[in-house]
DNA sequence: AGACGTACCTGACCGC
DNA sequence: TGCGGTCAGGTACGTC
């Protein structure tokens, strides 16, 4: 599932067999993903030479030297994949040539992922990033501006850093995990966190995502390097996906339990996160 | 405006 | 072996 780690993995892939390199080609295998593709996406996206590739919250984007940017969203399965030998997969829906030879491949077996082309000049005012929170690893996001963000909200801390409003990136893995570092009950209402413990979140959030990066994401079903190399963040996983295994953090005593919070999955140590 | 529930989609997995 | 049910979850959207 990709959340911002898998994401920035994705985007490391792509910059540098994208960037100065013209496309050649554009295949679409069907006529939507999440939604239909627009009009003109094959005609914006031809001949057009890659500028930088970038990520912003879970979205890559890919400023072409036309001005305009091709924004990809890979929602729950979504993989970019570069160089296949193999045989097309069923789930490929795009392909892209390269001037260089290079071809990358769009597949999503569930179709939640999107793809836009957007003039880059209109991208901040743009719906799907006009109200996105601040970058978590950025100098934007501080103990300050977290803190004044989880006292307007009243829903549990869980699912409030869920909202891409409050911080963008984060998924349910990574909540999962940064909450259990920081010792916080997801359960807990966002406005009772004081300020000891937004700093403590607030680290968190960037210790975990820092270490994620450097292990390349985590692969649970679908993540992939761009070159199908796996990430392995899952192997330090200390709640995501342990119901019932011992917490790593009480002496191994007590286990970790798993509630649902808005149709979501939490682990958490009731022992160690108050 | 925030909170909450639901739709979208397919593959994996479980129980019978 | 097969089949139906359930779960996984990022985002948009409708409702209150």
């Amino acid at each position: 599932m990709p959340e911002l780690p898998e994401v920035e993995t994705v985007c490391r892939g792509l910059g540098p067999v994208l960037e100065k390199q013209r496309i050649e080609g554009v295949i679409l295998r069907r006529p939507n993903l999440r939604y239909p593709f627009q009009k003109d996406f094959i005609r914006l996206l031809q001949g057009a030479v890659v500028e930088k590739v970038e990520r912003r919250a879970k979205y890559i984007l890919i400023h072409l030297q036309t001005g305009m940017t091709w924004v990809t969203h890979l929602g729950m399965s979504g993989r970019m994949i570069l160089g296949a030998k193999e045989a097309l997969n069923p789930h490929d829906h795009v392909t892209i040539k390269l001037s260089s030879k290079d071809e990358i491949r769009y597949r999503d077996p569930r179709r939640f992922g999107y793809m836009v082309i957007v003039k880059r000049d209109t991208l901040k005012g743009h719906p799907y990033f006009k109200s996105l929170g601040p970058e978590p690893l950025s100098a934007e996001f501080t103990p300050k501006t977290l803190e004044a963000s989880l006292a307007l909200r009243k829903g549990s801390i869980k699912t409030v850093l869920l909202n891409q409003h409050v911080v963008a990136g984060l998924g349910n893995i990574y909540v999962c995990e940064a909450l259990f570092e920081a010792g916080i009950d997801p359960r807990r209402a966002s406005h009772t966190l004081d300020e000891t413990q937004v700093k403590r979140l607030h680290s968190a959030i960037q210790r975990i995502l820092k270490c994620a990066i450097a292990a390349g994401g985590s692969t649970l079903q679908d993540h992939r390097h761009v070159t199908g190399e796996l990430g392995y963040f899952q192997y330090q996983f200390s709640v995501y996906d342990r119901e019932g295994k011992k917490c790593k953090k009480c002496n191994l005593q007590f286990q970790i339990d798993r509630i649902n919070q808005g149709g979501r999955s939490t682990f958490f140590c009731s022992h160690c996160q108050k």
